[in-house]
DNA sequence: AGTGGATGTGTAAGCGCTTACATCAGTGTG
DNA sequence: CACACTGATGTAAGCGCTTACACATCCACT
């Protein structure tokens, strides 16, 4: 770079104060003087330099975004609706991205610590143990984006709404064993799925066999993927009396749980019926019944949040829920008097 | 914050120089002194801030992504590469989104110029006239990711290679009346994957009908998307005389063919085929041949590059090149003798 | 004319760190 | 036993910026 305050100042012929102020928004700079050392910051191309910046200020204008596997589609669609929403702002964005939930308090506390950001979006982790503690002793605002704790900001899809508006679908439609393609346990978003689910398949009489929830548990990654489903599957099957109706927590694992399925010469909206999570764009077409939620306003909401926290606006904690839709399609189709679904056959 | 390196010097009994040796990897600490030292800065939870230290040493250790459209599943997949690899580095990452070609000037810019990072990558965008000319004065190396100019260092997949490819499958099938369903004509791997694509044909003495190349424009995208593909494929099948075999150039674009190709009635895979790029997950499930590039290895590769540019270890431009592979499958599956795909049905 | 309050600008002291240079033991030489 | 060395550590001067405070005008007012 090396093009700093001083210069903009000497050849403006003003002091660094002045030339400080004019980029600090109008402090008290008369507009000749400020449209004169405006013009030749222009002519030269100055930036100011971020680092001395924050120094300076004690305080940065970036966030950072800590986010387990970024691959996932659901954090990729959240992301780019925090990122609308933060081009409108002078803040940038640092991404922390961990594969594992153990590798989320490593990175929360790197994303914590060293000074860069000035508040952490911390996406899909339950708060509690190493990271409770991380958080709770950060100098600097947290908000939790998919997930929740009481005493922390938080923006998240209602988890548990889904597993009951899944279980009132399996009900109403007339299911009798239903079964569970359970992501990793440890991961808030499918635990909460699955107590929603289980408390209305309850409220219905509906009993849940335990051995027909399965578990798709790996210490590398959060279970919402296709092989996991598919194992499930297999697994459910194979079961001495095999489920009639299947939720699984995420449309990765329907997907592969899918094509078990197919394997198995199924027919699925008939025979069996599944129902996904995430509405991604592959579900519309496998016909696959699933959970949409409003993945972009997640993120521009969480941004907003973050913001209110960090200017010291925000008193109180602040939830806020969205609520997820049921998308019917081909595979459950049975379930629905009559609705037919906009898949393509199975 | 508030722990600096004062506390930790005073607490440990020791000079400031000395904290910050021991942070700066063995200068000439004794060993000693440094575990001492190490220790209280455990103890009391110490990390260096982050802007102090990158103005004082006039370099930070964060890299900029510049990306287009941030929830597309190629850059996911090739950042989660990068991160991987970053994760084993003191390294942090900055993303800077932008929803279109004009703007990733202006995100470049920023992350040219605010002196936040310490290197820059930008992805799958033509480095021609702005952004051309900020590459050329920047102070900090670039690497291109997904994109090729003979100045700057890149990594890349062979997009000609890609077309080749889908020419070569196309033209050992016997197809007679190829289309073509583009992205953004601006896009540089969609105009590389038609390039390499129309060489080969013509190499077979296939005439590439003009009229049956088509593009999918859109100010505010690069036009990788389904719609894009749902409506040039409908234009392809009204044409006066459509073509026994269309190419898109991504998956996604190929799927929202699948979808007007259903409509019309068509077989995939006999009456007509259909070729996609980027062997997204959805491509399996819906059977569609594909070219598969390696996108993790390319995140991988693409922040040693930069690493190598940083430290100065590099000398003269440096390209890599990965190259696609045609995985066949039920879309084109009259193409190959008797081979059969492992889509489903459709 | 003298005073006080705006208003615009400059001076200088940091922000938390790195690093050239100085300092101060120890050690081995002649 | 004075000598230059060789570490190990301390001192202090920045890095480029922000901002409290001081200062200088200028303009009402009494």
């Amino acid at each position: 770079m090396g093009l700093t305050i001083y210069d903009i100042a000497s050849k403006a012929g003003v002091s660094i104060a002045t030339v400080s102020r004019v980029f600090n928004g109008s402090d008290r700079v008369s507009p000749a003087t400020r449209d004169m050392v405006l013009s030749v910051a222009d002519e030269l191309g100055y930036q100011p330099h971020a680092s001395a910046r924050s120094l300076a200020r004690r305080r940065t204008d970036v966030v950072s975004a800590v986010i387990p596997m970024i691959s996932n589609y659901f954090f990729a669609e959240v992301l780019r609706g925090l990122q609308d929403r933060m081009a409108e702002t002078e803040f940038d964005l640092l991404v922390f991205s961990a594969r594992s939930l153990d590798e989320m308090a490593i990175q929360l506390d790197r994303a914590l610590h060293r000074g860069r950001s000035a508040g952490v979006l911390v996406f899909s982790a339950p708060i509690a143990g190493e990271l409770e503690a991380l958080v709770g002793k950060a100098s600097q605002p947290v908000v939790l984006v998919d997930g929740y704790h009481p005493a922390i900001d938080s923006i998240s899809s209602d988890n548990r709404k889904g597993g009951t508006l899944a279980a009132e679908h399996f009900a109403q439609g007339g299911v009798r064993r239903p079964g569970v393609l359970m992501a990793n346990r440890e991961s808030v978003p499918a635990s909460d799925r699955l107590a929603g689910f289980e408390a209305r398949l309850r409220l219905h009489g509906i009993p849940l066999d335990p051995s027909l929830v399965i578990e798709n548990s790996h210490p590398l990654n959060d279970g919402y993927n296709e092989q996991g489903g598919y194992a499930g599957m297999k697994a459910l099957l194979s079961a001495p009396n095999p489920p009639d109706a299947v939720f699984a927590t995420s449309d990765a694992q329907a997907v592969g749980a899918l094509e078990a399925l197919k394997e198995s010469g199924r027919m699925v909206g008939s025979d069996i019926h599944l129902v996904g999570y995430d509405d991604l764009p592959i579900a519309r077409y496998v016909g696959l019944t699933t959970l949409r939620q409003p993945m972009n306003d997640i993120g521009g909401r969480a941004f907003e949040l973050l913001m209110n926290r960090m200017s010291g606006t925000a008193n109180g904690t602040v939830h806020t829920v969205f609520s997820p839709t049921l998308i019917q399609r081909q595979s459950t189709r049975a379930l629905a008097e009559g609705t037919v679904g906009e898949g393509i056959a199975l």
